[in-house]
DNA sequence: CAGTGAGCGAGCTTCCGCTTGACTT
């Protein structure tokens, strides 16, 4: 009886009733839980006067798969490889088909002992036919393949397990880490930061008009009702001459454009005279229809961003939910790069599309979208519903499912059933208000001509964008009204989780099944903190970032990891040879580390606070430890005094006693807010919005 | 599924990527 061997639990049920139905029921489904086979986590274990020999062993947690793998092995002659196509899965089966017995290690050659008894099946879709097809034809292992993943694997530990001591002696705290992500992923928000710090900062104003044609009623962009006569629209040019300057700035992940006028304080009052002064008419009324189509199904990336914005989930939680949907067979595997949907799908949600919204609402040809990224691998489908049921999370019955899964659930099917909806069709009016004396304003709205997937995925945007413009080429209007605003001119933004995945997975730097995890370890490890939902270096982050970029320029750049891709691409297409190409980085790498070894100068991210030490008298200072930030005397080791570092929320007061509000921390590292006098008083709220209208402690409430 | 408060830190750490179940109530 044939072994089939898969990752997943999840995909082995799938293929045992896949089976089953097609009558093929003598077959035994195995999962791995990914990967079995790996270098220990205590050393190096790469021989470097071998070759990179990498010295791998069974990864510990994964002794009883192992075991019972192995008892299979026994059992089943034949063995039939079904992991996941990319890079990653092919070294799972290579590692499991070498436990069994079948492969030939002698590094760096490896081989296949027995060809005629493994085999290799591979398929982008896990359908009856897929599967069936895949059978009737199988390949053989691609060690080329695997050998990119043994190239990946070990330049990922030499550079971690070499850059990590480095950090230990150079700040002296031998917890640190370093690695070609994580590292990265800091830089991106130092570097930031930097540039913020670097902005400078202008006032300027923007004056709008509010125009009434007394004739015809005209509508205001986003109109309410009270002020629906009235047109709101810009100031931006005078006799051609525009007020608006617009700039860009180079930054190290892309640029940054933003724009502010020329008016200063001095001009507004003068200005506003002479406007109000004036008689005006539209110019220059444009009409435009265009296409809105449909963004593309979610994947792993898109899905974080998306719960983000629309529901303030991190990715941890984002993750979670995602896991628990896809463990009831409620969404596909929500770990993935890619943008297909199986046809099954397609055609189902074409189906739905009709009987729910019409045939209007769907299309004649299925609608697919291309990965913008060379750099995905496309071992999976995009995330979808299992079953075209907007209601199938809402219905469970398990209690473990939540109005938060319910939630992403609804994200996950409309998002992958708009993808089959007809585009929208959105007209665009642009116009100018023309003054005599030769200023213009300038206004735009759009109006829904056809609604198509909005009506799906964003049916408040139809709502607020029905009504046509009432207003023509010649019409005279009168200024009812001004309106300046001083404005000041914006840094870019600091990064939120949102942003930062998407980044990270513009620049191929880590995968759909590592953005979570890093975005976690960066802040573990107090590298970054979140200011509100916005990433922050702390002076330790910034230290290493700056060390690091300093040292490994190469390797803390953003294209580091495209060039690897593309070099590893080359290693499966068997165009490379993968110890040439770890020769290739590590010759450089090792002068760098040399070089970097030889100074042994200590960089000291501690910083001296105003308060005294109460036991000596000294400047306290802040101080990074593995478990967070803390307090300690500076005359350290002559006094070792210290304290807890408290985040203090400023003009909040306790409730119950008046303390001061601050930020604490869970046994499981969740947030609250507590008192400061904790025993003693044990206010404590778990959100933002509870103590929000606290009153200040210098100004205690009256009633 | 939720889950609400120590005191530690300054000797044996650290990588990336693939999976799920893992605490306790």
């Amino acid at each position: 009886m044939p072994l089939i061997i898969v990752e997943s639990p999840t995909k082995a049920r799938t293929f045992n009733r896949i089976l089953k139905i097609a009558n093929k029921d003598d077959y035994y489904v195995f999962a791995t839980m990914g990967h079995i086979r790996d270098l220990p986590g205590n050393e190096m274990a790469i021989d470097f006067k071998n070759k990179f020999k990498p010295s791998y062993q069974i990864i510990a947690k994964k002794k009883k798969v192992v075991t019972e793998l192995k008892k299979l092995g026994k059992e089943n002659k034949e063995i039939i490889l079904a992991t996941d196509p990319d890079r990653e899965g092919e070294s799972i089966a290579y590692h499991a088909a070498f436990l069994l017995g079948l492969i030939k290690e002698n590094w760096p050659e490896s081989s296949v002992k027995d060809g005629k008894n493994l085999k290799r099946i591979v398929f982008h879709e896990i359908t009856a036919r897929a599967l069936s097809e895949a059978l009737e034809k199988p390949e053989t292992l691609r060690l080329n393949l695997v050998n990119a993943q043994q190239a990946r694997r070990i330049l990922d530990r030499v550079v971690g397990y070499e850059l990590s001591p480095l950090l230990w002696k150079k700040m002296g705290k031998n917890w640190l880490s370093a690695g070609r992500v994580q590292s990265v992923a800091l830089r991106i928000i130092v570097e930031r930061e930097k540039e913020i710090r670097k902005f400078k900062v202008e006032n300027y104003f923007q004056i709008f008009g509010k125009f009434v044609n007394a004739k015809q009623k005209a509508r205001l962009p986003h109109a309410t009702p009270e002020v629906e006569k009235m047109v709101k629209a810009k100031l931006t040019s005078k006799n051609g001459e525009p007020y608006e300057q617009k700039f860009t700035l180079k930054l190290f992940a892309g640029e940054y454009q933003y724009a502010k006028t020329t008016i200063t304080s001095v001009q507004v009052k003068s200005l506003e005279k002479e406007l109000l002064a004036d008689t005006y008419e539209v110019v220059d009324l444009k009409e435009n229809i265009v296409s809105r189509f449909p963004p593309p199904p979610h994947t792993t990336s898109l899905l974080a961003q998306d719960a983000f914005y629309r529901y303030g989930y991190s990715s941890k939680m984002t993750m979670r939910l995602a896991q628990d949907l896809y463990e009831r067979g409620l969404i596909t595997y929500h770990r993935t790069d890619s943008f297909n949907l199986s046809t099954q799908f397609v055609f189902k949600a074409k189906d739905y599309i009709e009987k729910e919204f019409g045939k209007k609402y769907s299309l004649e040809k299925p609608r697919g979208y291309k990965t913008r990224s060379k750099l995905a691998q496309e071992a999976h489908e995009a995330i979808r519903p299992t079953k075209l049921d907007a209601k199938a999370a809402e219905k469970s019955e398990d209690k473990r499912i939540t109005i938060n899964h319910k939630r992403l659930y609804s994200l996950i099917f409309n998002r992958a059933v708009a993808t089959q909806m007809k585009e929208a069709s959105i007209k665009n009016f642009t116009f100018s208000i023309a003054g005599k004396k030769g200023y213009v304003f300038e206004s735009e709205l759009q109006q829904v001509v056809f609604d198509g997937f909005l009506r799906l995925l964003n049916p408040k945007f139809v709502e607020n964008n029905s009504v046509p413009l009432n207003l023509k080429s010649g019409d005279q209007l009168e200024l009812d009204e001004l309106e300046s605003l001083e404005s000041q001119t914006k840094p870019p933004p600091r990064y939120n989780e949102a942003s930062l995945i998407k980044i990270l997975e513009e620049k191929g730097i880590g995968r759909p099944s590592t953005y979570a995890p890093i975005i976690s370890l960066i802040q573990v490890k107090n590298y970054v903190e979140k200011d509100f939902r916005y990433f922050a270096p702390t002076k330790l982050g910034e230290a290493i970032s700056d060390y690091l970029a300093g040292s490994f320029a190469d390797i803390l750049n953003l294209d580091f990891t495209a060039k690897m891709e593309e070099n590893l691409d080359n290693v499966a297409e068997d165009k490379l040879n993968f110890i040439n190409l770890l020769e290739e980085f590590n010759t450089p790498f090792q002068k760098e580390l040399k070089e970097s070894k030889q100074d042994k100068s200590v960089i000291d991210v501690e910083e001296e606070i105003k308060e005294k030490c109460p036991r000596c008298g000294s400047p306290l200072t802040v101080r990074f430890s593995r478990f967070g930030k803390f307090l300690a005397c500076s005359s350290y080791p002559k006094c070792k005094f210290t304290k807890p570092f408290l985040r203090f929320i400023a003009g909040k007061a306790c409730p119950k006693d008046g303390g001061k509000i601050l930020v604490r921390f869970t046994k499981s590292r969740k947030k609250f807010y507590g008192c400061e006098n904790y025993p003693k008083c044990d206010y404590s709220a778990w959100k933002w919005s509870e103590i929000k209208n606290l009153q200040s402690p210098s100004n205690p409430s009256s009633p």
